[in-house]
DNA sequence: CAAAACCATGGAGTTAAGTCAACGGTTTTG
DNA sequence: CAAAACCGTTGACTTAACTCCATGGTTTTG
């Protein structure tokens, strides 16, 4: 599919796709049709981009995302410690869900508090 | 505690704490001792600041902290409705922990197909 | 009491992640 | 087939959250 198509079936804007692309994130074959140089997606970048979303939420970097994208599916070249690297970004992202979860919380605590309150404190 | 100590046990720069104070996240005393213009902060500007890492661990921008810790405990002045602003907040945070704990579940599998690999695929 | 260590303010600079604008090709459509 | 709708690239601009720097007071310390 084409840009135009991607951007309003995943909500986003086809500037962000494009750099999504210039970073690595996701990928295109340069249009079949040859003649024009349109960028073709296929089906399944949707499916990358809802894990991009994911990353994100997590609170993972595009430059971090490439890193993992690029390689480990690239069957660990060389020296990269993939499994290092991995530990590091799981060790974050969960101290990142609990700090979250606490804060959820607290909202939660404060919006009982307000329901609590009939007209004055 | 000056500012100094705050850093050394928050953690955070000075030059943060003086960003966070004047963004309305925390606050200082002007020095009781007069002749000076220091910032004093109070013993509880630790959990303070822990609490604002929480926030955004899920995601809050400083202005929207600063909009709840002012709005909030400022017993709902007129017209700001603090029900639904924090029940946006809370679907906001759930959204996030939800992705982001999807995420971590990938990390995980991503994991541990690298450990079951022993040397090659 | 002088040097070192701290603090304040104001404003410029940085980084990440987009976003916008300008200009010029390609496709689609009435 | 001409206008409308798309697409491409390059490069400047924006916003959030800091970070750095310069300049000049205040405290602490040996």
């Amino acid at each position: 599919m084409r840009i135009g198509e991607l951007a309003r079936r995943s909500g986003l804007s086809r500037d962000t796709l494009r750099f999504y692309e210039k970073q690595g994130l996701i990928e295109s074959r340069p249009g079949a049709e040859a003649t024009n140089s349109y960028r073709d997606y296929p089906e399944e970048a949707l499916i990358t981009l809802d894990q991009i979303a994911d990353a994100q939420a997590a609170g993972m970097s595009i430059a971090d995302l490439a890193m993992l994208m690029g390689q480990l599916q690239a069957a660990d070249p060389d020296g990269f410690d993939g499994e290092a690297f991995l530990d590091a970004r799981i060790a974050e992202v969960e101290a990142r869900v609990t700090r979250a979860e606490r804060f959820l919380d607290s909202l939660r605590q404060a919006r009982a508090a307000l329901a609590a309150t009939p007209v004055l404190r």
